[in-house]
DNA sequence: TTAAATTTAGAACAAATGTACTAATTATTT
DNA sequence: AAATAATTAGTACATTTGTTCTAAATTTAA
């Protein structure tokens, strides 16, 4: 591996550890043994290092929802699924959920990029409970204004369960995983079908 | 007004406009036009300013909590202007919420002291959805395990639906409080029974 | 094999930060 | 009025940080 993946992959490991406020480019060249200076040959500002992993992180996404949106149908298991390889790529990165207002703030890009993202999310998302609706899996009696408020509630809890985790409970890697996947599809519960509810307690 | 109090309300100012992270006890001794020593007289440590603020954050939220749960029956309406008020007093000290997970790893009590609130809270709200069960405000076929995860939703929209606003729409004051206790209410729509629900389609 | 390019180490710098220290000023008490 | 306590300004210090610079070492190309 190049020094620049291994600059990125120790970054993030420190990052998810230690915060992002408390890890300083020097304590990333400590940890792989390199100096400073090397450091800073490959990136010139400390700040690249964390735009690179978001953009790491955007691009993964990316690739999930669209292997969701292309599905003729969705059903309750394909979410459930699609929710849990969203969370594992969530803890992988979770130093940016962590502080995403501060790294926000910090680089103006990612937040930019991020507010962008949201609103063509927003679309997809809607997308999808109209095919939910559709196939009798989500109730036909939900205003649309309702639902809308459903995306947002789902993005917060999305962007901000590890901070929840963090400051609460504190679960690590795959307990926290299960524990939020199931705080998600209860979620989902209450918008169901009475045919789609039953199956749901079904699978749990 | 005291120095001691016009150092808080400074620093208050100061960390909702600048974030926790830029702004510094020179900043605040700077805006304020004291010397650093002096500020320093008053805050031995710049993070006693932070705690102290989030010491009354913590209070001003009990009193709001209390109130409701001092009620015999809760209705609706009664959970908007709950809404509200909590709202308006997460904006008044908006920087701690916008930096929660940082605060809590500099100020190791802020952590301790919000987890164990979290797991009181989390039984007077289950007490106050008792209620809204009780009269025929909340379905009746709600599993205990979705209204617990219920709770852990509100828990996270409310603690971070200004990272939300902060990271896309940004709203200002009152146009933020506005919109996302609009999202509170969509939030409730779906666990009422169909009574409630023409009740709270009325009230909008 | 020699020349050129890339990568690396290590030192150095300037700015910022938290906070301690000293002395002066102001307020309070006796 | 004198003595004591509280408050304030201003300076100083040690540490940390991001980044730059220089020169050495290593790799690649010719």
């Amino acid at each position: 591996m190049d020094t620049k993946e291994r600059i990125l992959k120790t970054a993030l490991e420190l990052y998810n550890s230690q915060g992002v406020n408390t890890i300083t480019s020097r304590h990333i060249a400590a940890k792989m043994g390199i100096s400073p200076g090397n450091l800073h040959y490959h990136f010139k500002h400390t700040d690249e290092i964390i735009k690179t992993l978001y953009d790491r992180l955007s691009a993964d996404f990316d690739v999930i929802v669209a292997s969701v949106e292309a599905l003729e149908e969705v059903d309750l298991p394909m979410i459930r699924s699609f929710v849990i390889t969203s969370l594992e790529l969530g803890y992988k990165y979770r130093f940016i959920f962590l502080h995403f207002v501060e790294i926000g703030l910090r680089i103006p890009a990612v937040k930019k990029d991020y507010a962008a993202l949201t609103q063509r999310r927003e679309k997809e998302f809607l997308s999808i409970f109209e095919k939910l609706k559709a196939s009798g899996v989500f109730r036909p009696d939900l205003p649309e204004e309702v639902l809308k408020a459903f995306v947002t509630q789902i993005f917060i809890v999305g962007d901000f369960w590890l901070s929840n985790n963090e400051l609460t409970l504190k679960l690590k890697g795959s307990k926290a995983i299960a524990h939020y996947s199931d705080i998600f599809s209860s979620m989902f519960y209450p918008y169901l079908t009475p045919a789609a509810m039953q199956l749901a307690k079904g699978n749990e």
